[in-house]
DNA sequence: TGTCGGTTTCA
DNA sequence: GAAACCGAC
């Protein structure tokens, strides 16, 4: 009998995942998750992350369980885990589900080519993406680099259907490679605990991915395009750390929110799937500039005068200022510091900067107005935001996370001109006017002790345009 | 998926 | 005097 390794990785689910499927079809399955910091350029993951991760290989492997197949853990540089595990197994073939990042490329392509050296078949199947980044293409056969035409051109294309989990295997594999404790990956945080909030906020799965989905569909899509930019109701998915992991895969919520479309809720609808296809778009950056997390996408952004804190971390060339500013006010230092912590004295910034430490999340809006603030109010330069949520988000997107940041910033593809200027005073105003939100996340607002704003909004918003105005005059 | 300051419009 | 409207950043 046949026996087949199914490596996983950004894909923790057994319903929809076509290498699953594609190894079952052959025989039996053995299950490989590879915990590599050690392959060049992959980027280490954060703390929330590192959290989520242990919980969704539990899940996963209670998930495999159900169908009879192992899952083995391993940490080390993949290509190396592979060549041992195929080996262990006597495996006959390998497959996965394909991964869009630089260093991850290079490593499923070394794995390939040494499987195939080997006489090993190894496939890699779409299941992340709805489209593949090389196949959506303009006129001129380029990649897209505004969102509106390029979703236009890839929502018109055909979306397969989602594949059903395989059925269970009478026997598992004989050569069973042996497998790591996932305790000993200390995944967990443990001196101190800080991830009660995270346990309390969410259930890291497939199971639980789906439910969200469903429940989401079933009621607040309908008011989604107003109620999404209401921080303090739960108007959105909540979807993107199941995504992130691949408890649900994009094909699944596409093919559930075209079945949950009436004439009634059809522009809602469309609204949220537009959301997956930021998704889509911001991978499609991610494959076309591997170096989006550390490059300005527009160039001349190089020379825009961001600031960093005093640590470790901070790279030499930025063209950053010393610490402390030259015009006075609090350090880049402290500037950061307040911002992470939620101490800015701005009620929303504070509230999603808390909800984020306590959750490993934010909402949307929020998430936008946070990073304006910190990049154009604050002056800082958006890799430190995006490091920090790299750090604290539990759906921390290779791809999505430095796009976004980018966005806000204005340095990306079809980023926010840098003049639109988020007012955190106005923003709150309009999304949460009752005060809900940020009472639930800074309970001093408005009482003795909550600070006075660390940047005056108004002056930090003038300065910002005014550095942005000598950054186009000197480029023109 | 912006804000601001100015002008116009209308009750 | 509020609300709608507009251009500039």
């Amino acid at each position: 009998m046949t026996t087949s390794l199914v490596w996983f990785r950004d894909d923790l689910r057994v319903a929809d995942h076509p290498a699953l499927a594609a190894g079952r079809s052959e025989g039996a399955v053995v299950a490989l998750y590879v915990l590599d910091e050690e392959s060049e350029g992959i980027r280490p993951l954060g703390g929330a992350a590192r959290w989520w991760l242990h919980h969704g290989l539990e899940d996963l492997r209670a998930g495999l369980e159900r169908l009879n197949v192992p899952l083995v853990l391993r940490r080390g540089a993949a290509p190396e885990v592979l060549r041992e595990v195929l080996e262990a197994s006597s495996a006959d073939a390998v497959y996965w589900n394909r991964r869009y990042g630089g260093p991850e490329r290079s490593v499923d392509q070394r794995v390939k080519s040494e499987a195939a050296e080997a006489g090993l078949h190894a496939e890699s199947f779409q299941a992340s993406l709805l489209h593949e980044p090389w196949t959506v293409r303009n006129g001129q056969g380029e990649h897209y680099k505004v969102f509106t035409p390029f979703w236009k051109a890839a929502s018109a294309r055909h979306v397969r259907p989602p594949v059903d989990a395989p059925a269970r295997q009478g026997s598992a594999p004989a050569n069973l490679p042996d497998s790591e404790d996932l305790a000993d990956w200390d995944l967990l945080p443990t001196h101190p605990d800080w991830a009660g909030g995270l346990r309390e906020a969410w259930t890291p799965g497939e199971a639980a991915g789906h439910q969200a989905l469903e429940d989401f569909l079933d009621g607040p899509v309908a008011d989604y395009p107003q109620d999404r930019d209401r921080p303090s109701r739960p108007g959105t998915s909540r979807l993107s750390p199941y995504l992130r992991w691949g408890h649900v895969s994009p094909f699944q919520v596409w093919d559930a929110a075209v079945r949950a479309r009436t004439p009634r809720n059809h522009q809602a609808v469309q609204t949220f799937t537009a959301e997956l296809g930021w998704r889509e778009f911001c991978w499609s950056q991610l494959y076309h500039h591997p170096d989006l997390a550390e490059a300005n996408l527009r160039p001349e952004f190089s020379d825009y005068p961001w600031q960093w804190p005093r640590e470790s971390g901070t790279p030499h060339d930025a063209g950053a200022f010393p610490d402390p500013v030259p015009d006075g006010g609090p350090s880049p230092t402290a500037r950061v510091r307040a911002w992470r912590r939620g101490r800015t004295g701005v009620p929303l910034v504070d509230a999603g900067q808390r909800e984020l430490w306590a959750t490993g999340w934010m909402h949307n809006r929020v998430r936008m107005v946070t990073a304006s603030f910190l990049v154009k109010n604050l002056g800082i330069h958006w890799r430190v935001g995006e490091q920090w949520f790299w750090d604290t988000l539990v759906d921390a997107d290779a791809a999505n996370n430095p796009a976004n940041w980018q966005w806000v910033a204005g340095s990306g593809a079809d980023a926010a001109p840098f003049f639109r200027i988020f007012n955190p005073l106005t923003q709150h105003d309009r999304f949460d006017p009752d005060d809900d939100y940020v009472r639930r996340w800074v309970p001093s607002f408005g009482q003795e002790g909550y600070p006075e704003p660390i940047v005056d909004v108004k002056q930090s918003r003038a300065a910002a345009l005014e550095a942005y105005q000598r950054l186009r005059d000197a480029n023109r």
